[in-house]
DNA sequence: GGTGAAAGGTCATTAAG
DNA sequence: CTTAATGACCTTTCACC
């Protein structure tokens, strides 16, 4: 129910280099290219892998302002579910339910500080949503990585 | 300074099917190959594609375990600084600097609430860390996702 | 290991801002 | 006039059987 050195090596390189391919890949590594498409196709079976998609940067995009806004949820019977609400606004980028009392945790973008006001004015009237309390990212000195998990991972 | 129709649309196609390859994917666009090439090296050149990794799913890896940790940030002259004792902890996938009186926000995986308790020590034995403050995610009713907005962006 | 296919590059032409 | 899109051709490289 884990993953080895080399699973951890395979996503190790193609993580730092994705366009080098199958071959190129077991090449550096010295194993033969069918071992390498082998355990690729292991890990995407077990959804260690779940795609290859994209990486895009919102940032980029325009929308330089994260903040993570907790919100007080009270449950109302009978209304459709607030993250299904939360889902339908761009600008959130994931939700969570987390401890404490009905409550949730949106990462959400915005283009600037009176944009993200509108992002929460969005988040407020969501029905079930009591109130919101929102801290801004002034900055990100650890961005998303998974390398060291997954060195880790594999001993 | 941000992106079309078509940049949104090679995007999208690009995400929820990233094996199609650049040559189907102009074919399903009903534009140019050198057309879909030319937007992604742009789009990469501008930094809106940062990369074509892997995407890593820790769960599966064995870390079930998602919580944000905040922590109350006294900094210390003369020492290294608190981000970059966090980025030795593979644990932590992600770090912020927060509005607050230098205060932080990590995003910390563990295979378990037992584990969780480990992960935390690390942060709390961190010089310059005062105090943390964990909630658990229970759900992610919302996971990250980034076709919305790139969509809302692409007009 | 062989083979069909795609990626990546260049070019001249054409269209649109 | 500048920028972009197109279709063509070519070579290298890869994925699949």
């Amino acid at each position: 129910m884990t993953i080895d050195q080399l699973d951890a090596r395979i996503v190790s390189l193609l993580t730092t280099e994705p366009r080098i391919g199958v071959l190129e890949c077991s090449r550096r590594l010295g194993v033969a290219r069918g071992t390498v498409q082998a355990r690729l196709d292991r890990l995407a079976a077990r959804g260690v892998i779940t795609g290859y998609g994209p990486d895009i940067d919102p940032a980029a995009l325009g929308f330089g302002v994260t903040a993570f806004v907790t919100l007080q949820i009270r449950q109302v019977a009978g209304h459709v579910p607030v993250a299904d609400q939360l889902a339908l606004i761009p600008e959130v980028l994931e939700a969570h339910t987390i401890t404490g009392s009905g409550d949730m945790l949106c990462r959400v973008v915005a283009r600037d500080n009176a944009d993200l006001q509108r992002v929460i004015d969005l988040i407020v009237d969501v029905q079930g949503v009591v109130r919101t309390s929102s801290v801004i990212a002034l900055d990100t000195p650890v961005s998303y990585r998974i390398l060291p998990l997954v060195r880790a991972a594999g001993g």
